[in-house]
DNA sequence: CGCACACTTGAACCCCCTCAACCCAAGTGG
DNA sequence: CCACTTGGGTTGAGGGGGTTCAAGTGTGCG
């Protein structure tokens, strides 16, 4: 990986960052109290990703994890012919390096600038065989990832576009609890085409549905890249399969 | 689960049965060394369950795990009209439980008589503290799992329907390493339905992808479930999203 | 201002689904 | 033994949802 190495500026080496990490209870790294956490920091440095670079990439060896702090990245697979699928979009507090064999089973690319904490695997390897609170705060993740995949997996095989959209804007919500604003506003850092190959449709389905939806007076669309919903109860009936 | 009670038969209740499960070392039991075996043994019950039966039913809440020691279930989740996702088939040595919360999050049907090994999950979760080595493999499955699910979702998110008939096919033909036939015929225990609900398509197009296949010498079908791979190079670079 | 890029909208096409008929093997019962 | 049923599988014809192709509309940024 020493491609990546050119990407990510480093900071904050060997530093007990970890005490003043704000990411910290929204991730793995909140299993880990107080008296351990400074051996977290001395395997963990800070990193910095621009936007539209790939740190992670599809068939590597799988030599270091990662687990963001700030922004967005997108997870995707690639069929040769540039056919793209996006597994998911990995947030604050997101760790990548579950879903880990030998090598990466996916690319990881920046959709916004993004700041992220490195471990080698080996050296995780051997703090999780001390801290069994953290390994175990890992299968929970992993199991939450795979009902989380579960249900894409019924999402891209059995439902309708309008379904997908709508299941996609139901979840994004769900995902942005932090405040609870009367209305129901969603930021959407991905672009149209990210949507498209996260749903496994095209940019213009995308665009078609989400115009539909607004016809309809089910969202409303302040600017392209920020949605609120109107009539939350119906898109959740139509996300769920019914009507 | 009190309808679970009626459709599986308990046997070998209490005994060290573990020692000599064949199923061990193909299963995460297999971390589990000689003198821990016991208590295994002693929080695990033998079940039958027959086929075309269902074992877990999606949102009941999620209060047993169970280990496959023979036959093979379906594993899939509802939309309420009826269309049907199935998210993975488990063989011998498969684990069900990890991708729960609270609820299970897919229901489960034997698709052949099937023998399975029932654990609480608290008393599960009291093993676990005290194995490491068995949490570590539970974790090591649960990556696994979700590389197969993210594979799963290219394929249903971006793939044609003759590419995901070949990979089925090609991943079929792994699974079943068992003996190296100078043929390589590959077993189906599942119907075309079923198979259709695994891929995203319909009994139909499965059919004609099959007959297809068969026309242009790719494949044999001595019967309709057994199929001999005559192109397996054919059939991988199709699978990749090559042709 | 003007270029680039993301997004929208329209029209034609195509892959897969739907609907329907048919085949075949395995029961089942008179 | 044969008539009948049942369930899985195959094959054909037609239709539709989503893609493809193409043009047009913003919109941010040098």
């Amino acid at each position: 990986m020493h491609r990546l190495k050119r990407i990510v500026s480093a900071s904050n080496q060997g530093i007990a960052h970890c005490v003043t990490c704000g990411a910290r209870q929204q991730s793995v790294c909140g299993a880990v109290e107080e008296p351990d956490l400074d051996r977290l920091a001395t395997i963990a440095t800070e990193h910095h990703v621009g936007k539209g670079q790939t740190f992670i990439e599809q068939g590597q060896p799988a030599t270091e994890f990662f687990n963001i702090t700030a922004g967005t990245a997108k997870l995707f697979k690639l069929l040769p012919d540039g056919r793209q699928q996006i597994i998911g979009f990995a947030g604050v507090g997101h760790f990548l390096g579950l879903a880990v064999s030998q090598d990466y089973a996916f690319s990881a690319e920046a959709i916004e600038p993004l700041q992220l904490c490195r471990f080698s695997r080996a050296k995780l390897r051997g703090l999780l065989d001390d801290l069994p609170m953290l390994e175990q705060r890992l299968l929970q993740t992993a199991c939450d990832e795979l009902v989380t995949a579960q249900e894409q997996m019924l999402l891209l095989g059995r439902k309708t576009a309008p379904e997908r959209v709508a299941s996609f804007l139901i979840a994004q919500d769900h995902g942005a609890t932090s405040c609870h604003d009367p209305v129901d506003r969603i930021a959407l850092p991905m672009t149209r085409a990210e949507i498209a190959d996260y749903l496994g449709l095209t940019i213009e389905t995308i665009s078609r549905m989400l115009s539909r939806f607004k016809a309809d007076k089910r969202i409303a669309t302040p600017s392209s890249h920020a949605i609120v919903i109107l009539d939350r109860a119906w898109l959740e009936a139509l996300a769920a399969g019914l009507n």
